[in-house]
DNA sequence: TCCTACTTTAGAATAATTCCAAAGCATTGA
DNA sequence: TCAATGCTTTGGAATTATTCTAAAGTAGGA
C-alpha cells in the first residue's frame, strides 16, 4: 500500500526532526511535501487541510509551521508586514515578490550572489541572508 | 530665527513631494529629519512626538509614514511578520537584523553587492532589492 | 496497560495596522 | 481678506494575523 509507506517515511522524517509523528503533523506534512515546492501561508494551509477533510485548528497549523521551520523542513519568507509565507524549498535560493498580487517567485541560488557583507558585530553569527527583489507592473 | 527657517525648508520639501505642509506633517518631519539617519516604528515615532509635546494620533503617524515612504523621503524595511521599520536613510544600503533584540544595523551600499538577478517576468520592473542579513548570538 | 510528558484544541487575547465618519485646516480665487 | 473646496486629522472601532491559555487528548516507554 503506497499511502501507508509514504506515511511511514513522513513519520521517520518527523522523528528525525525530534517531533512526534502525531496525526495533525503527519497530515500537514503530507499536504506540504506531497508535491513540488510551493509557497503558502498558515491560512492557506488550514484551508487546504479542511478541503482535504483533515480537521486541525489554526493554532495547530501555526505551531506546526513554526516547528517545521525550526527543524529546517520549511523556510519562512517575510515580504510584507502583514503576510508571511512558508516555503517548502529550504535549499539555497531567493525570491522575487510581486507587490501587485502578492506572489512569490523563486530565484535559484546558483543564479544570484550576494558579495561584500561587512564584518559582523562582535559575538554574532549569520543565520541566513534573505534577498527580496520587489517587482511591480512596469 | 533658525527654527523658522528650518520649518520653511521642511515645508518646501513637503510641497515638493506633493504633500500639504500641515502641522502634523511638519512636526513629524521635524522629528524624523532633525538628526542623523535612524530606524523607527510608528509606535516609537508616536511616543517621540508625545514626549516632544506634539499631539498627533497614531493613525496620522501611520498615514504620514506611508505618505513619506511613497514620496521617497523614507524607506520601509520589513524584517519580521509583526514589526516593520521605517528608515530615514533612503540611499543605497542594506541591513543586518539581530533576531535577538530586533535591532537593525546599516550595511553601506558601497560594501554590499547583489549579482545575477534573472530576467524579470514579462511586464514587471524592479522596484527595489532588499537584503536582510539575519544575525543571532553566536 | 498505565503513566507521564508532549500535543491539540477552541476560543480568548494581543498587537499592529487600517478604517470610518465627523471635525479641522490649507489653498485658491474673487 | 474671506469664503468655498477638498485634502487632512482624529479617536475609536474594526480588522487581520498571530499567539496564548487551560483543559482534554494522545504517543511512547516501563
Amino acid at each position: 500500500m503506497r499511502g501507508a509507506q509514504r506515511q511511514e517515511e513522513t513519520a521517520a522524517m518527523l522523528r528525525h526532526a525530534g517531533l512526534r509523528p502525531t496525526r495533525p503533523r503527519l497530515a500537514l506534512a503530507g499536504l506540504l511535501f506531497r508535491k513540488e515546492h510551493h509557497h503558502l501561508t498558515a491560512e492557506t494551509l488550514h484551508d487546504e487541510a479542511s478541503r482535504a477533510g483533515v480537521k486541525v485548528s489554526l493554532a495547530t497549523v501555526y505551531n506546526t509551521l513554526h516547528q517545521f521551520t525550526g527543524a529546517g523542513l520549511l523556510r519562512q519568507v517575510v515580504v510584507d508586514a502583514q503576510r508571511s509565507y512558508f516555503d517548502t524549498n529550504v535549499g539555497d535560493h531567493q525570491h522575487f515578490f510581486c507587490e501587485d498580487d502578492g506572489t512569490l517567485i523563486d530565484i535559484p541560488g546558483e543564479a544570484i550572489a550576494v558579495a561584500g557583507i561587512p564584518a559582523l558585530p562582535k559575538g554574532m553569527a549569520v543565520e541566513c541572508v534573505d534577498v527580496v527583489v520587489r517587482l511591480k507592473r512596469a
